[in-house]
DNA sequence: TAAGAGAAAATTGGATCCAATCAACATCGA
DNA sequence: TCGATGTTGATTGGATCCAATTTTCTCTTA
């Protein structure tokens, strides 16, 4: 499964990974919900196939920390309480700072360009859930020169696994204090431009806690959905 | 397979679980080298299964990065070239002094003395083999305290992947310059007794870096043991 | 009414068989 | 002699069936 990160999977000519990448979509989407129970047999018949390719695809997203297994139990839809996404906004201040310093010297014009193009339309929108994907979409896009692909597997998942969350936040926050998010993108931008490493570290690290802290004062984001 | 965690996975009643713990142990302990091929077929038999729960436990070792898998071609245990190893340093770099950071607040007497012991023995310790094995769960064991079961899956994952290319190295290099680890190991112990985080991170950053940039003059040691 | 035990239904884990794909080898041609 | 191409063998991916476990529902009892 060296190709289910080459290829998006939902394109993937191995049905275990066609599978696995529609479930993935279902999941950053929302149409499946955090602790919502996965069935075989149903994934099975909306994709018609086995319940073999389904197995596996649920390993895949296992992997990918977007699934639990219990074994001999089921799947549900990875949930996280405060605490654990608290943790992954910890690991995301120590690693995402090393991405950036990583693709910052093999960031190109177009690149760049694209990176402003997209802070300038999250200032002048104001839907929420376009947010989120501007949002993640910018963060991602300062990752692309870093040549660690492992790394940036890592990044992705920790977006992947706290998406839901995300959106929960900012529905309840609403538009408050945006000025500060992108004041921040701002001045990470700026210091790419100038391929200043540290610059770019800091004001990462520190966007990103900030970002925590102000989400551990919303604990109600997570609520239950369905039981664990 | 939120038990493949818990329990070490060798003594699973799953049978795929068990099937995973074993190929780990043979893949950390050399019996399996780098590049080598594993044929579900092989170890089907080898285990009195058949290939379905081989194939799963390939799944499992490749989400823990032991395997790589490319579809409908076969698994082969992972194998890195000196840069990817690198990249393992520099992540380890940022993650594990997270990892000590949450750790240290938590952690007992008994593992402050279990710590000691290690390093008095990798003091008095000449086998090579025996030093890996005592290195890796001494520095693991000053992460036993972090709540974040993620991030010492992580920091696992890292060392496991690594494990074959650290063996090599020692055989390397030899008891050489060992003075400078056990001097590295002395001021770290003493942090975390002082309950120093800062310097703790510190001394934990400036071990691992120095063994990436020691790595690095040894290229050597990423020399084949089987075709990709 | 609530809690616990037992039985039935639902769901997952594994075995066997078949199809599709890949890799290596041999053959042919330049 | 080297490279390209076709064919055959080996190996993986998927479907179906069966067994084992878990969950859920019901019935009993405090």
């Amino acid at each position: 499964m060296t190709s289910d990160v080459v290829e998006a999977g939902s394109t993937s000519t191995v049905a275990s990974q066609r599978i696995a990448g529609r479930l993935r979509e279902d999941i950053l989407s929302g149409v499946l919900q955090p602790g919502e129970r996965i069935r075989q047999e149903e994934v099975a018949a909306q994709f018609g196939a086995s319940r073999l390719p389904v197995r596996e695809a649920l390993r895949i997203l296992h992997s990918q920390g977007l699934v639990q297994l219990k074994a001999s139990s089921g799947a549900w839809v990875s949930r996280l309480d405060l605490a654990e996404c608290e943790a992954i906004y910890k690991m995301r201040e120590r690693l995402e700072p090393l991405a950036l310093a990583e693709s910052i010297p093999h960031l190109d014009a177009n690149v760049l360009g694209h990176i402003d193009a997209l802070q300038s339309e999250i200032e002048s929108n104001d839907d929420q859930d376009r947010f989120l994907e501007l949002d993640r979409e910018l963060h991602l896009l300062c990752y692309t020169g870093n040549p660690i692909s492992e790394l940036n597997r890592m990044v992705q998942r920790f977006w992947d696994t706290t998406q839901s969350y995300r959106r929960a936040f900012v529905r309840v926050t609403g538009p408050q204090r945006m000025w500060v998010v992108n004041a921040e993108h701002r001045l990470l931008i700026d210091a790419i431009r100038r391929r200043d490493i540290s610059d770019g570290e800091r004001f990462l690290t520190a966007h990103i806690r900030r970002t925590r802290i102000s989400l551990a004062l919303h604990p109600e984001v997570f609520d239950v959905g369905a039981g664990r």
